[in-house]
DNA sequence: AATTCGACGCAGCAATCGACGCAACTCGTA
DNA sequence: TACGAGTTGCGTCGATTGCTGCGTCGAATT
């Protein structure tokens, strides 16, 4: 790009907004050139270009100019990347899930052998080590998710195991839930995690929240099965800054959930669609579908970051 | 921290009220903004958003509305001793958009408000002070029970709040997982605990399983929808002396399941038909129906006993 | 000469205000 | 057991407030 700076004129032509407004948003908000002297004329840097463009990019999404303002003035290094994703829409496709319980290592052999056995404790030790020495992230990429995959695959080719299969999913859910339970929250929630319409699958949005809690990331979870009017309601009553929609397969995945979020009165600022459910295609824009469990923490942490101010406390 | 004044609405979401309701507050109990002028909007300081949080947590305990203002209006902060006065409770108590719970008691009662408000964090903190303080059993009958039915009750009336039954049912679970985690089981595991097929309530099945971790029996959890075979080849594995099958209702309480256990070659000694589901004039000879939970952990004592005495293990 | 600056004002719109009422729950009483 | 009284959360309604984008004006900058 051009590090030519740019005048005010020429910035509010390539915004599509009058040159008053932007010399509104530099003295309500801060939200200006970076080096400017009082009296004289201002001079963009494509940085504060960049600025403007995920600001611009919020309001025309509904968002409120002010809140906008912060976001966009606090982000200098991750609205890039965000307003990137926001217009793609994907990286990768949701490939890959192809890996033997074998290629995961003993950790994973030994738990699916304790899992077999129905040895709840043998089961819950392990996971709790693996949690405590690896994190939620890794333990729940690198031996969880394996697990259960070789678990669900057997399950579904022998119509057995399902005791297997119960007793492995609580277990987890108690390890995720001892983890959830030591974090201490920070601020009020501003994050909500819900299943989608009739996803029965809770596992993988326990792993946010467990990996969300061990950030010190306050949030809330609305569970499996949530209507679509439940979930607008508890976005309504709740107000979140962020809300990740979790759906397993394409018949949970209906994209009219993300839209009606999109469309509430008062919407939040990242909506995340989580699981291999959903297409990259049906999205609606201005969802955003992190890949993996890393890029959904992530992205959670920089909304946090950007409303510490204005919610503060 | 950030002392920049907050709008009504913004105080509401993070509360987890509704607008107007602060407005009433205001009106009714005076407590809202200090400085306020009428026909004016309110802007709440941090200090008035203190005393708001103090009347949210002490309405959150079961504490009258109109008591809680009182105390939130004239303190900074409430000790813990006063707090624990203010849980006694007089005065008469309201409705409005909440859930019955009859003569359970405040505490109930302050339960089912953060239930209704999706707070997470109250809803555990109290399920695990009851825990504490009264024990699996007592906590089950006289707390949990009444506040999950009164959601049910509502749930299926209004055909709303299934948000809030999802997040109550979670951090019930939870809450018994970590009494089930923290006790420490002598010897191995005879007793199986198990759904019945197509049953998918489980919260009765972890109380049983809290309350009989507290009192130092090992045992083993199947989980939800057990289907026959499943349950039979757990109990063919593991050999348990006594299995309890609970089923919430009558679609679920197929007595053949039962009957199934006891023409097992190495037959459990006792077999338990818990919950409402089963009806006493179909169950197979030899099949014993606790009323509550107190006879379900009492009759599995009892085993438990009898089998150290005979083995001397 | 062409822009842009700071300051001021205005119109549209969303949020909020105060008032009122409803529904639901608890408790005391019959 | 049924019923009325007292409480309380919250929805609704018409009016008001305050935020927001942008036009205008005289002076300064480029």
């Amino acid at each position: 790009m051009a590090d030519e700076p740019l005048s005010a004129g020429a910035v509010a032509r390539r915004l599509g907004v009058a040159v008053t407004t932007l010399r509104t948003w530099h003295q309500r908000y801060g939200l200006g050139p970076s080096q400017h002297v009082p009296g004289h004329h201002r001079r963009y840097t494509p940085a504060d270009l960049a600025r403007l463009e995920v600001m611009r990019k919020l309001t025309a999404e509904g968002v409120s100019p002010a809140e906008a303002a912060r976001w966009a003035k606090q982000s200098p290094a991750v609205s890039p990347a965000l307003e990137q994703r926001l217009r793609a829409g994907v990286g990768r496709d949701g490939g890959g899930q192809t890996i033997p319980v074998g290629r995961a290592g003993p950790a994973a052999r030994g738990l699916a052998r304790a899992a077999m056995r129905l040895d709840s404790t043998a089961i819950s030790g392990a996971i709790s080590h693996a949690l405590a020495t690896d994190g939620v992230i890794a333990t729940w990429e690198s031996l969880l998710r394996p697990v259960l995959f070789g678990i669900g695959e057997r399950h579904a080719a022998t119509a057995g195991l399902i005791e297997v299969e119960h007793l492995m999913s609580r277990c987890v859910s108690e390890a995720f839930s001892a983890v959830a339970s030591r974090g201490r929250p920070t601020g009020p929630a501003r994050i909500l995690l819900s299943c989608a319409d009739e996803e029965q699958h809770t596992l993988p949005l326990e792993a946010l929240a467990a990996a969300l809690a061990e950030a010190g990331v306050a949030y809330r979870t609305l569970g499996a099965r949530v209507p679509v009017a439940a979930l607008i309601e508890a976005v309504n009553r709740t107000g979140p800054a962020a809300v990740a929609v979790w759906s397993h397969t394409r018949a949970t995945a209906d994209p009219g959930q993300l839209s009606a979020l999109l469309a509430m009165p008062r919407r939040p600022l990242l909506v995340l669609a989580a699981g291999p459910g959903w297409r990259a295609e049906t999205l609606p824009a201005g969802v955003v579908r992190p890949v993996d469990l890393a890029e959904a923490v992530s992205l959670a942490l920089a909304v946090r970051d950007s409303l510490d101010q204005s919610t503060g406390d």
